[in-house]
DNA sequence: CGTTTTTTTGCACTCGGGTGCAAAAAATAT
DNA sequence: ATATTTTTTGCACCCGAGTGCAAAAAAACG
């Protein structure tokens, strides 16, 4: 039995073989690999059947040397362990594969690691770079600008620089619509638990969860720092916060910058021994939201039409600095209801 | 003020363009950037400098096509959801990245994608190929074989199959120690809780388990099939365990497949009405594992280290096939210790 | 100082494919 | 059948580097 296929011979397969296999010239298999090329369809079915026969494959570094476009799309990624963050690289990925991208992960540490990612990516002349990160300041993305002019989209985050291409949900309305929520459910004292940074895309939707509340004429009573996104530190928080207060002058409702702080805090409330009347809201929808220990209601991002926007503006590069805020959804399932 | 920096013109700067500032031809620039070309030291200086003033870098895609290299590596994922496939791929980015190769994200969710991926990471000449998927079986790998001749290895994972390069935790061996830790706890009834597919990685660590039990004198009681890696899963397969089970029955130990559904066996007991006194381990050790709400007692897999042993393998190109199995640590927190 | 050895450099040509243009072939019109 | 238009095709040369080899320059030697 041999073990070599009768294909792949050790040499790689290139143009010019198949041209001489299909009695072409290797020009007009680049053409039979081009669409929108004129070639007449005896030729193609020739070179196409060549290609085949021999196992051909255009070598797309080659092509993307002479073209100038490679196709490739950088990733920039800063907190790989964050759910919702994984959400979207995922769905980012692989949207990007469908259409013919390849997505490379820029994978950031620490500034040091970022600069050097970039750099790399430079190096290999990707055609665009999309920001998933969410401690990626707006002054770290100004700096990839100046690196290479190479359309930049900061995904899932806003940006109160407008020099930046933004595409993300509305914080502003999302908060806005919670605070209505909490209010139409008859909550007086209201909470708001923040993650680490005070940035753009977190103070919007503060700003607009305080709108909403001011237009019920309530106040947001009391802000918890949690930090880090993370399950631990919404749990620590909150158990913080209920330790060192009166029972009778406790927060009614809660709304946590995102689920996973959410799902910290559910967590404490559930660990306590005395049952506390709480309401809680998330954002993001994560997949844990939706599980039955939690019920998590929380706001859902439109995350296919935010990705599918971002892919199309770094498809077209189109340089006409836009931000497009796309409106979420808000999703009811039980944790906004008192418990009491 | 001068909106656009001196550096950067337009076009985009080449080794010619470097040369001719340096006063040296187009191929001493390439020496300067080739280690270990012969060089002199002025030239070299020269050309340095001369690069730095107009912010050269070399072109990695030309470099690629005539060194036939391309410090690409294809990182094949296929559940961006669980959370320790996450971990291994954040590992392996950043070591890929601090060694200057550039991970290409290829996220598998059908086959149709796996092998349209496969193909385009081929076009792209990419060096090597790490599989961290779950569900990849030895078929579908076996099938990237054919593709292309280049190294292939297999991360976090067995197979049987000797013909794939493999570096992952010792299965067998953990199952083992897992047994030993629970039949030393004095525990007579023990089951385990399996995922989805029986295949090697799993298998492994089950015969291991069973070895190490029947080494102690005991069988394993029961196996629980759980399916699809996920918290629900664990959950609901613990509770219609439970529902299903005279209390004076039952396990008193469990060993789950992995943390994930360990942790969800774990919500279960919690969410009971009744106390329900039950040893629970995990596989993994992720981050959730540790936090105070579970105190999971798990097993760590040397994460750095599999990796950086796979990255070598794949660097040096080693064809000579080896299965590589590192031993893992048994991490003794407190679910363990039945509350009873 | 001439000669031999070593280091450095330039050049032609390669990697694998893509352009634009002009010649050749085919299709349409007269 | 001839003239005209359209489609196809081949070719020279480009993309941005790297390689081997031979000429040139520098260093070591007698």
């Amino acid at each position: 039995m041999t073990k070599k296929t009768f294909v792949s011979a050790d040499r790689k397969v290139t143009a010019t073989d198949v041209a001489e296999r299909a009695g072409v010239s290797k020009w007009t298999v680049s053409r039979a690999f081009t669409d929108g090329a004129s070639i007449s369809p005896r030729a193609l079915e020739r070179v196409l059947g060549a290609a085949e026969e021999l196992g051909y494959r255009p070598n797309l570094l080659a092509r993307s040397l002479s073209k100038k476009r490679t196709n490739m799309v950088g990733l920039v990624v800063d907190e790989m362990e964050n759910p919702n963050l994984l959400q979207v690289l995922n769905e980012v990925s692989c949207q990007l594969q469908r259409r013919g991208y390849m997505p490379m992960l820029l994978n950031i540490t620490s500034e040091y690691s970022y600069k050097s990612a970039l750099t790399l990516a430079d190096q290999f002349q990707i055609d665009g770079l999309i920001f998933l990160g969410t401690v990626l300041t707006d002054d770290l993305v100004r700096l990839a600008q100046d690196i290479r002019h190479i359309p930049l989209i900061v995904l899932y985050r806003n940006s109160d620089n407008p020099g930046i291409q933004v595409v993300s949900t509305d914080g502003y309305r999302a908060g806005y619509e919670i605070a209505m929520l909490l209010a139409d459910q008859g909550y007086q004292r209201i909470g708001y638990m923040a993650g680490p940074v005070s940035e753009s895309t977190q103070l919007q939707r503060l700003d607009g969860f305080k709108a909403g509340l001011h237009e019920r004429g309530l106040v947001l009573s009391r802000v918890l720092d949690a930090g880090h996104y993370a399950r631990e530190n919404g749990y620590k928080a909150l158990n913080r916060y209920l330790d060192s207060t009166a029972p009778d002058t406790r927060l009614e409702a809660l709304f946590c910058e995102n689920d996973i702080l959410a799902i910290g805090a559910l967590d404490a409330l559930r660990n306590r021994a005395d049952t506390i009347p709480l309401a809680v809201v998330g954002f993001d929808d994560i997949e844990l939201a939706a599980s039955s220990s939690y019920e998590l209601t929380t706001y859902h991002q439109p995350l296919q039409q935010l990705v599918d926007e971002a892919i199309r503006r770094l498809a077209v590069g189109d340089s006409a600095v836009r931000q497009l805020l796309l409106p979420g959804q808000l999703v009811l399932r039980s944790s906004h209801l008192s418990k009491a």
